[in-house]
DNA sequence: TCTGGGGTCCTAGGACCC
DNA sequence: TCTGGGGTCCTAGGACCC
């Protein structure tokens, strides 16, 4: 049995956990960039603004009603995300985080300890909203497909937030009830597939043979969705992993195996020293990354993207490779990778709207390969890692950035923001993370 | 002027190996 | 008329998720 806790339109809430005023009023949060709506409070989506919808075709609207707006503050979101995983375990021997705002629990012999599982969900729901002020939904069922749709039905009005569906004949009901496309792993694509073909609920799609879904829906991940719909658990289970003092040391225990950082531009870059500095930046924040999870990379690819809705045609992305003799973490190897991928890439005159660094090839640190014939490229030097180690705590104590690499602050007159960054015209403090930021009474 | 970012998994096809 | 079998690795593309 797992339970999927979701967290409530998990960016509006933590903006209102430090903003009660703004609770019952209409929030939405945007996309880095301030490009899209990507969260909404219950009363914007009851205006009609829709997920993913781009700010400035919103903005009039978004005048009219009096919507609060606030640009996206992942600081912020990150920590109020730990916190509430970190109430979560105390629930359930395990817990997977599946993303910033929702994560599986462990519930199997669960009803031996807690026979009124509804009960038990109730409790972690209000646990959750006491010491972290954040709203939940819980759904219970013996799959996480399952709990998936309970947990969507927990979010319907009427429910008391916790869903339970057990028994054959409880999800059985409940997948008659649910909308083809509302099934987790039925995408855009999948839904449309399945519409022509007039199968429009959950319950015709888990009747269709096993057979079916395998030739038609992405192989064996078609064939899981079926057997997930029928109650056997088949998809991954990766519980975070915690040290002796509960603190989490990875919030999913699956290996990871890329480390991304892309931006899109506040506006377009053809200047090759802006767009250094760009790509420095990103690979020093993807290096910082790849030290926090303890991992190397031996490849490096460099994005730059052009207009994506340019109707030209051809692809707006375009990415470079660069293959590193030893997986390394270290940001000055990695970012003079990045600048010669980005060397190789750049075409003068072209605008980018955006760009960004993309680290592969993964190894913990610690079990890199050797190159057999390339004695020089050892692992880095214990002095370089000190040094690495001696940046991340500057950054981390005086604020990211406080400490960078002079390509990557090579046009910034200092205290101004560099001609590549994004808009965040409305972001809110960092409550949780930052002196500068902690939150007042006024 | 203006449309996010960070992931995962799977498949097919080609290169290459013995 | 007719050209093996088994395997790995890599890349590109498609699909999905939040």
């Amino acid at each position: 049995m797992f339970a999927l806790v979701d967290c409530n339109n998990f960016y509006v809430s933590c903006e209102r956990v430090f903003a009660p005023r703004l609770e019952g009023r209409p929030v939405v949060v945007l996309s880095n960039n301030d490009g899209c709506l990507i969260s909404r409070s219950d009363e914007a989506k009851a205006l009609g603004f829709a997920m993913g919808e781009p700010h400035h075709l919103a903005r009039p609207r978004l005048a009219q009603h009096g919507v609060q707006v606030f640009s996206s503050n992942y600081g912020l979101y990150g920590d109020m995300s730990r916190r509430v995983v970190q109430v979560l375990s105390s629930f359930a021997a395990g817990v997977e985080v599946y993303s910033i705002d929702e994560a599986f629990l462990d519930f199997s012999g669960m009803h031996l300890l807690a026979p009124d599982l509804l009960a038990y969900g109730a409790e972690v729901r209000a646990r959750v909203r006491q010491q972290t002020g954040i709203p939940t939904c819980v759904g219970i069922a013996p799959t996480k497909t399952l709990a998936k749709l309970a947990n969507r039905l927990a979010r319907k009005q009427g429910t008391s937030g916790v869903v339970l569906l057990d028994t054959p004949a409880r999800w059985q009901a409940a997948l008659a009830e649910a909308s083809v496309e509302s099934i987790w792993g039925v995408g855009r694509r999948y839904a449309r597939k399945l519409l022509e073909m007039n199968i429009t609920t959950g319950a015709a799609l888990a009747a269709l043979p096993e057979a079916w879904l395998r030739r038609h829906l992405g192989g064996v991940v078609g064939q899981r969705l079926w057997r997930e719909l029928h109650g056997h658990a088949c998809l991954d289970w990766n519980p975070a992993e915690w040290d002796e003092a509960g603190e989490p040391l990875a919030a999913n225990g699956a290996a990871r195996h890329s480390v991304t950082c892309t931006r899109s531009f506040g506006r377009p870059q053809h200047e090759p020293a802006a767009l250094a500095e760009a790509v420095a930046t990103f690979a020093a924040k993807a290096a910082e990354k790849l030290r926090r999870h303890g991992l190397g990379a031996h490849l490096v690819t460099v994005i730059l993207g052009t207009d994506r809705f340019a109707p030209t045609g051809g692809p707006s992305t375009h990415t470079a490779c660069v293959t590193l003799p030893a997986a390394t973490a270290d940001t000055s190897r990695l970012t003079q990778a990045a600048l010669q991928g980005l060397a190789r890439l750049r075409q003068p005159g072209t605008a980018y709207h955006r760009a960004g660094v993309l680290l592969s090839g993964l190894e913990r640190t610690g079990e890199v390969q050797l190159g057999l014939f390339e004695p020089a490229a050892a692992p880095v030097p214990p002095q370089r890692a000190q040094l690495m180690a001696t940046l991340d705590r500057l950054n981390s104590q005086f604020g990211r950035a406080a400490v960078q690499l002079a390509v990557a602050t090579a046009g910034k007159p200092s205290g101004r923001p560099p001609a590549w960054a994004g808009r965040a015209a409305y972001r809110s403090p960092l409550y949780t993370t930052s002196w500068e930021g902690l939150w007042q009474l006024s």
